[in-house]
RNA sequence: GUCGGUGUAGUGUAGCGGUUAGCAUAGGAGCUUGUGGAGCUCUUGACGUGGGUUCAAAUCCCGCCUCCGACCCCA
């Protein structure tokens, strides 16, 4: 019999497991410096909240990983990170406003097709700032993101804005009832060219509405105020709110549409120079009456979303990883033979007491396997330990890619490989 | 969910109706015992799954599943 992996699941070995946590420990100081605390909910709620029908639509309720439990309550598990924190904020009313807080390589499941880059448990990390409906909030999103793609190394990307609110005048102005379907398509015309967009949207619009929708998309922003006859556009107030450093990054964009089902005002993407065929790598926007559906207080809110795995996935096609990124130990400690074995064991937990990354042969393997496996296993140094190094107390360090030996007291290696 | 392709040791592959299912690489043991990335010897290990056709199926047909693309979707 063999056993495999439901579908859409994955191993992480101890050689994935260095990158990403690579990828945690980079992102972290990030939020910390902006001044997020972490938060955790539970990987399975109830499917009510999950399902809580204003907030998504009947495909997504599809997706839901679900099951009883032994009482036969019905539970699901976790399908994003923003709908278990508005109930956080929904229900618990000791929590004072505004809170700003950040998941780090939160697990998720969605039961959907699997794709390159999307799998159905999959991690994300993001952050949400609840209780403030300023441009400047929205500003600071976009600047977390910038600083996290900064700190992955990237360095070419493009944050594109637009607004739930501009969308929807647009669909007013234009007459367009089911926008929803219709700014879907809009979407798309940077993935499929816009032949291709006009095509589908001619199956909702006539020929006078596309035309219009492809000359707003066209506008420069002070254009689209005055066709809109709005006063002033919510995109540029957050990219005024902008420090200068940040604005090259950021470019209004009127065809985005991301998620337009719980948004309600701003909305943004993130795409990487030369992988845009990927997706956004991070989007998100302001959602100001979700907590609301929860139950909650009416209460402004707006964050991100940032997808880890597709970082991972660029970092590594790009070969953007640290070289030393290596699991395992710093040196293994290879005894000569069965008497220089429990000197071998001592010393190995004496580094390990001096806080260094220390391993010793557990299996009884012969010197010579012992060094092909230190090799095997690419741990940098290697101990070697037999009666004369015992006799000396110094002992025989080497460096496994340079094929040098020096011979060092304890004291010696503890300082060489700290 | 739809369409197309695919499935042979851990990995990469050969076999295209009758084979002890071949090869490479990885894994294990050794090449007489204080020096690893090479070489040599030995060794472990595979036809996704269930039906059907046939004297005979890894091979042909069908269902299911997997994986890979494309579409749909992506809260």
């Amino acid at each position: 019999m063999s056993f495999k992996r439901p579908k859409g699941t994955r191993d992480f070995l101890p050689e994935d497991m260095v990158k990403r946590r690579w990828l945690f420990d980079v992102g972290r100081p990030v939020f910390e410096r902006y001044g997020y605390g972490e938060i955790e909910t539970p990987a399975f709620e109830t499917l009510e909240l999950l399902t809580c029908k204003d907030s998504l639509g009947e495909d997504a309720v599809k997706d839901i990983y679900r099951f009883k439990d032994k009482a036969g309550r019905n539970l699901g598990l976790r399908f994003d990170p923003t709908t278990p924190i508005a109930r956080v904020i929904a229900t618990d009313r000791s929590i004072k406003l505004p809170v700003k807080w950040c998941y780090n390589f939160v697990r998720m499941w969605r039961y959907e097709d699997v794709a390159k880059g999307r799998y159905r448990e999959f991690y994300q990390a993001g952050v949400e700032i609840i209780g403030a409906e300023g441009p400047e909030a929205d500003a600071e999103i976009l600047m977390v993101v910038v600083d996290y793609m900064l700190a992955t190394g990237l360095k070419q990307f493009t944050l594109r804005i637009n607004s739930r609110k501009i969308l929807d005048a647009l669909a007013k102005k234009i007459g367009i009832n089911n926008s929803i379907d219709i700014f879907r398509i809009l979407d798309k015309l940077d993935k499929q060219g816009e032949k291709q967009v006009k095509i589908e949207l001619s199956e909702f619009l006539n020929d006078r509405q596309i035309k219009e929708i492809f000359s707003f998309v066209r506008m420069k922003p002070e254009q689209a105020r005055k066709y809109l006859n709005m006063s002033s556009l919510d995109v540029e107030d957050v990219v005024a709110a902008l420090p200068a450093k940040y604005k090259k990054y950021v470019k209004i964009d009127f065809s985005i549409a991301r998620g337009l089902d719980y948004y309600t005002g701003f909305i943004f993407e993130t795409l990487i120079k030369g992988q845009e065929s990927l997706g956004s790598v991070a989007s998100g926007g302001r959602y100001d009456n979700l907590i609301e559906k929860y139950g909650g207080q009416p209460t402004p809110a707006t964050g991100v979303g940032i997808g880890v795995e597709r970082i991972l996935e660029i970092l590594e096609t790009k070969k953007m990883f640290p070289k030393d990124l290596q699991p395992g130990p710093k040196v293994f400690i290879v005894p000569i033979n069965d008497k220089a074995k429990k000197e071998a064991f001592r010393l190995t937990q004496e580094l390990r007491s001096a806080g260094i990354s220390a391993d010793t042969d557990l299996t009884g393997k012969k010197f010579k396997k012992n060094l092909e496996y230190a090799d095997s296993q690419k741990i940098p140094y290697a101990i070697i330990i037999g009666e004369k190094e015992i006799k000396q107390k110094k002992y025989l360090l080497k460096d496994m890619a340079k094929r040098k030996e020096s011979r060092l007291s304890l004291s010696g290696i503890i300082n060489k490989l700290k």
